[in-house]
DNA sequence: ATTATTCATCGTAATATTGCGATATAGTTA
DNA sequence: TAACTATATCGCAATATTACGATGAATAAT
């Protein structure tokens, strides 16, 4: 993606940033969906319900874990994945926050 | 970014990861909270508060109304853009989603 | 001990994103 | 018409992302 100028932001904005980031790939989004469904989680599942490799399945976990939007337990050979609701808070205030009445701006 | 396999996901995947992936630059973030907290809202000013460049302020507007979080109406030589709140819901709705009572999974 | 199984990591190729200067476009004003 | 203003677009260079096969590491099963 060429140069982030991450020097100029707030804090907050970064975070914010960081969380949408990390969903904003279809394949993290299924990989949350099927997490959401399933009472048990393991890693093994989610490559069989989804359209990719074992080492591209791992790699999006891993993202999804750097944004701690899940957590991984190991059991054995195998990891359980489960969602991290940790920083929904967040995003609903953002989205909330670009609701604010103020925004009775110039497009009717 | 290399490659990815939108074939295979589902319309509402892909709408929902595409939104995410509007919102996951914090550029993009700070344009969308200026623009709530104002009740005018000229490109011109998005220019003179972010650290970036005229042209790319300009790309991130485009990304931003191709995801249809925004929407600009001109007004003279300006553009007056203001956010869309369309897709808010969709947001909530998958965010509530992760959310639901099934999470009691296998990390305590 | 050997072999499977499960997941993580490395290396690489293909593609996308970001940022900027330069330039184009379009409306405004003189 | 010409100059000015505001925004969009092009083209490039730098960097990031995605996907995969191959390989590594660790536990389990035989």
């Amino acid at each position: 993606m060429g140069i982030t100028k991450t020097d100029t932001y707030t804090d907050q904005t970064l975070a914010v940033a960081s969380i949408f980031k990390a969903l904003g790939h279809p394949a993290r989004i299924a990989i949350l969906e099927f997490l959401a469904k399933q009472t048990s989680c393991i890693c093994g599942e989610i490559v069989a319900e989804l359209p990719l490799s074992q080492a591209s399945i791992s790699r999006h976990l891993v993202e999804l874990k750097a944004a701690d939007l899940i957590q991984g337990t190991i059991s054995g050979t195998s990891v359980c994945y489960c969602i991290n609701e940790t920083h929904f808070p967040l995003i609903n205030t953002f989205i909330q926050q670009l609701q604010t009445p103020t925004n009775q701006s110039c497009c009717s």
